[in-house]
DNA sequence: GAAAAGCAAATGTCAGACATTTTACCGCGC
DNA sequence: GCGCGGTAAAATGTCTGACATTTGCTTTTC
């Protein structure tokens, strides 16, 4: 694609890295694809080589671009691409449509993890854990059903998962969270655009949160993972990721190895 | 700490940044401590202000240090630091005393996230995933108990954790394998300098890594799950992790909450 | 026709000057 | 003495122009 779409004026200092890396996580250059030379940069955006060479060399920590003197800047594979960087996560959630296969995968792992993630919360939370999970989940009552709210649903249902994350008291849990924000922002997103598949969906949500807030509080670790487990179930059957519950009620079935294509 | 501990010479063109970097994870500088400045560095290597700006800016993105104009820079918390960043484990496996704590912390993950991969790994392992596993595990079996082998026997270890994050097909699970090198490596040094704390534990964790290697081939996502917590339970017992699997051999409990600040 | 030389285009590097932010110090007034 | 403001120093951030290096393509030459 060329440059011609994108806004002339960025925000700020790292506002140029942020306006090119969510155009790249947007999809708009496909991987393999050459990126613009920095002197069109310069001129379309009218800064300094200097601002853009800092912006190119962000885009290339997160694996976004590959440099090389001589050729050019060429995006690299989405495999390639680093989703568990903060910075790779809050541009994505900031993005209205994010690939889809990207979330798919995002909350295909959530999906694996959470479950674990909820049992060490269980056995490891402390009181201000606690503290944090009430008050995500009352904000999530408070603003439920009410659509003028959805965003603030949004962001009391991430800090809920981001608690959880957090009891577990492990750095690497805890900096996995970052991914929680784009998965959950898009799936309000779509439920919003949907007008809402599971009408009774979000009580039955809610009902699901509670379950798990009470099981880790009453720091049973089985229990806790049961709960997550169900709480994610739902909306990964909505998005294709496991099969239908119905169908085998006991153990979690996972899509077939090449189920990659499917549609959403 | 100063400047003057660290070597002259650097490697090549982002070697600068690589050598700051380990210092960095070896700790020589603590969280708070002020890193030193740009021109005492570019006099130290003898580089210009651009390289020491480069390397500099690396580690603000691996979220190493934080800089601000006129304060200088400041080593950032643990918490902060891009554990999941390729580069931090890839420069983490390089060092001969990492940080102990992290190393917990790292392992703590594994343990309890790794079952839950191989369980996705029994549901979408296809035949070139099962090739990789068996290749190294051939190669395990082949470099086991030969001291003068322990690095190629890390690295097989290493080729076959890895395999499994790759089977399970998963975009973010198979990112998150990067952790992988730094954790097994520094086991391996770990158990060569302590002269074998288990004799008969080599063969005794080939057994288990061969059970998983199984479970994973036959398809059977209980049994993988089961074998791969087998497979991290003794170490995890050996670092204080979790609590001796012979008191409670049913479930594996965990530490309790403020178990952290014991000593390894 | 193939290999070598040359040219153009892209990124990488350097050096110097200047801008901006923060901190510390000093003096002044109350 | 205490606080307040102002100035200067020190650190990082930015700009600019020139040059180096790598790469791919073109042209030349045998």
């Amino acid at each position: 694609m060329t440059l011609a779409s994108l806004p002339r004026h960025q925000g700020g200092a790292d506002g140029l890295a942020r306006l090119l890396g969510q155009a790249l996580l947007a999809g708009r250059w496909r991987p393999g694809e050459t990126f613009p030379r920095e002197r069109d940069l310069c001129e379309h955006f009218a800064v300094s080589r200097n601002q853009v060479r800092n912006a190119l060399a962000t885009l290339v920590a997160l694996g976004l671009i590959e440099r090389t003197a001589g050729r050019g800047s060429v995006v690299c594979e989405i495999d390639e691409w680093h989703l568990l960087d903060p910075l790779v996560s809050a541009w994505m959630s900031d993005i209205e449509t994010p690939d889809a296969q990207l979330l798919r995968e995002i909350f295909a792992f959530r999906h694996s993890a959470e479950p674990a993630v909820a049992r060490l919360a269980a056995q490891a939370a402390e009181a201000e854990d606690l503290e944090r999970l009430e008050v995500a989940y009352r904000g999530m009552r408070r603003t439920a059903g009410r659509p003028e709210a959805s965003a603030q649903h949004a962001e009391h249902d991430v800090a809920f998962h981001t608690a959880i994350y957090r009891a577990s008291h492990n750095l690497v849990w805890r900096q996995m969270g970052h991914l929680l924000r784009p998965s959950i922002v898009a799936l309000i997103q779509r439920s919003q655009a949907h007008l809402q598949p599971h009408p009774d969906g979000l009580e039955d949500s809610l009902v699901r949160h509670g379950r798990l807030l009470e099981a880790i509080r009453g720091r049973d670790a089985d229990a806790a993972e049961a709960a997550a487990a169900d709480v994610l179930r739902r909306t990964a059957v909505d998005l294709g990721i496991v099969a239908d519950a119905a169908s085998r009620p006991a153990t979690v079935p996972v899509a077939e190895p090449n189920a990659k294509e499917r549609s959403a």
